[in-house]
RNA sequence: GUGCCAGUAGCUCAGCAGGAUAGAGCAACGGACUUCUAAUCCGUAGGUCGGGUGUUCGAAUCAUCUCUGGCACGCCA
């Protein structure tokens, strides 16, 4: 058992569903196959612990108010082997359940025998799950785009983790094709520039302006001087391209392990292209008549697939785009590594390339909705209440180095997590780095020091605490200790939705309710030099909270303090 | 022009498989440190859920129209 709220639901569950078959068997009701109860916490708590709507939803089975409806199920709830005490209908006919207190020590146990697996549900039932994030192209820098889609992949790739997925954390790395191209010529013509003069090389038009261009060629320049001044321009662009290449991926992966990311899988799209899979993807695709032939190039159909128009997948000049890599890729995924999902992390920008990709994947036998594409909006840095667009070391747009370096791992982490990724994210870098009440990262990363400083202070005292079957739980009766419980004990719940809706960014808000709830018993309630039933009581409780702080600052990667 | 996303308190945002009196943080105002960390807590105030129409027992939530902001519509990725 995973969940105090599971095992409620179950009973809710089955207790109704008795009810419903008791009243159609007695004839007070139409015999009515009343499908998921659904089961949530009302939002006042003189409303009960739980309720259900089961009532109003069957109003047009039942073929009578729902009042009523609720009226003849509650004569027949056998409420036995439940934590339920009392039932009553209100409103327009919810059924609302009091609890036995029971349940809610049920939750502390059970969170003290977990530890720090307590969330960890079998909701996920080990389906074999990849999740692509960042995926930058390796040409510059991280940008603030890819720090969101980081936070955001890697945090819902931990709690599917947690929700009993198989997960695999992946990153693409755009090796091939006309970026590369583009790479490739504008180091050459930096190369170029160093030894001819910048005013004897003219820069490619759309080619790399950054800065860190001009140092791969310098670098290169210097360890290997004019030795490529012989070859033909492919072969200069070729070697420029290993030599600078890796060296970005490298950095790629260092800012990003900095970031707290580390990946299973770092997947090469040029591989796709040696191992003629592209080609293997399209001709498939051609034989099925998925594709037509037009202007010398291939596109995918269309209007077979129900899409607004034709893509391109080989251009006349025989290359393929993007979008036949992508799909080679994703049947990678699929088929040749059997993920049973693809979660793909994309910028808000890319939001017309989903649709193309779900559709394409059907002529392969792939379930369109097997790829679940994770839209995020895009970033606005603010500083001094302004639009920040530019770092202040470097006078370029702000990267994810630029940003760890102004506000740490913590923050930005915890801020691109907070809002949910559909919505537009304004990041405050003067709150972020705020030390003070207004910065939530320290709000919830201080109650878990609190926690520490009072386990420690009571070690000190040599008072240490009691395994929780030799402790009175019923001792915890107070307003701030019941609603502590009652937050502990939604976190497996919390873990579904948040692996449901793959949408990680409610976990960071759970966990500021949790820091919040702490706070309110912490003012109300004291530990240390109470009674020692009752302290050894709280004691537990307060152990409780740190395992459920810390499990979720984990999932946000980011650090739980033991004092600050 | 077409499509996607957003519009909820002064600000930043939750809520949106329709449900009970629309929530939180910040900002504002008033309180609480001889006691386990006041980076905390308690209280007050703050709203035509962008606007209109519709669907029904019931709409912030669904449909439709409209306004505003962002983005996308390339043999770029």
């Amino acid at each position: 058992m995973n969940s105090i709220f599971e095992k409620i639901q179950e009973q809710i569950d089955r207790v109704i569903k008795q009810a419903f078959k008791v009243c159609g068997e007695k004839g007070v009701l139409p015999d009515i196959e009343p499908g998921e109860i659904v089961v949530e916490v009302p939002k006042e708590r003189d409303f009960g612990d739980f309720s259900t709507n089961i009532a109003m939803q069957v109003s047009k089975q039942a073929r009578m108010a729902p009042r009523k409806t609720a009226e003849f199920l509650l004569q027949e709830l056998n409420l036995e082997g439940t934590y339920i005490e009392k039932v009553d209908v209100a409103g327009p006919g919810f059924i609302n359940f009091f609890l036995q207190k029971d349940w809610l020590y049920d939750s502390v146990r059970l969170i003290q025998e977990k530890q720090e697996n307590y969330g960890q549900i079998d909701l996920g039932k080990g389906i074999k799950v990849n999740v692509e994030f960042v995926s930058a192209n390796p040409t510059g820098p991280l940008h603030m785009g890819n720090a969101r889609g980081g936070a955001l992949g890697d945090c819902l790739a931990n709690v599917l983790k947690k929700a009993g997925y198989d997960v695999t954390k992946e990153f693409y790395i755009n090796d091939a094709g006309n970026q590369i191209e583009r790479f490739g010529a504008s180091l050459e013509a930096r190369y170029l520039q160093i030894i001819l003069g910048a005013d004897k090389v003219s820069f490619p038009e759309d080619g790399y302006q950054g800065n860190d261009i001009v140092e791969h060629a310098q670098n290169f320049y210097n360890e290997n001087g004019e030795s490529l001044m012989e070859k033909t321009p492919e072969e200069r662009q070729q070697i420029l391209v290993e030599y600078a290449l890796p060296k970005n991926i490298q950095k790629i992966r260092n800012a990003l392990e900095s970031y707290g990311i580390v990946y299973d899988v770092w997947f090469s799209e040029k591989t796709l292209h040696e191992s003629g899979e592209v080609k293997k993807a399209v001709d498939f695709l051609t034989e099925k008549g998925f594709t037509v032939t037009k202007e010398g190039a291939i596109w995918l159909n269309g209007e077979k697939l129900g899409l607004e128009k034709d893509e391109v997948l080989i251009r006349n000049n025989g290359v393929p785009t993007y979008m036949a890599a992508d799909i080679a890729y994703h049947y990678n995924k699929f088929v040749t590594r059997g993920f049973d999902w693809a979660i793909d992390l994309w910028g808000a920008d890319h939001h017309g390339h989903v649709a193309r990709m779900k559709a394409a994947m059907e002529p392969f036998g792939i379930k369109g909705d097997n790829l679940k594409v994770v839209l995020f909006q895009l970033v606005r840095l603010y500083r001094n209440g302004e639009l920040a667009r530019m770092s202040k070391r470097t006078g370029k747009a702000i990267s994810l180095e630029d940003l760890l370096e102004e506000v740490g791992k913590d923050a930005a982490r915890f801020f691109f997590n907070l809002k949910t990724s559909g919505s537009h994210l304004d990041f405050d870098l003067d709150l972020a780095v705020t030390q003070s009440n207004d910065n939530p990262v320290f709000y919830v990363q201080y109650a878990h020091a609190r926690i520490c400083s009072l386990i420690r202070k009571l070690k000190e005292e040599n008072i240490s605490p009691r395994p929780v079957n030799e402790v009175d739980l019923t001792l915890l009766q107070q307003k701030e200790e019941i609603e502590l419980i009652r937050k502990l004990s939604e976190y497996p719940e919390e873990i579904a939705l948040s692996a449901k809706s793959l949408e990680p960014s409610r976990l960071t808000r759970y966990v500021m309710e949790v820091a919040a709830c702490f706070h309110s018993f912490y003012n109300a309630c004291r530990v240390k030099g109470e009674n020692e039933e009752l302290m050894m009581a709280r004691v537990i409780l307060v152990d409780c909270t740190r395992i459920v702080i810390k499990n979720i600052l984990e999932l946000i990667s980011i650090q739980a303090p033991e004092r600050m």
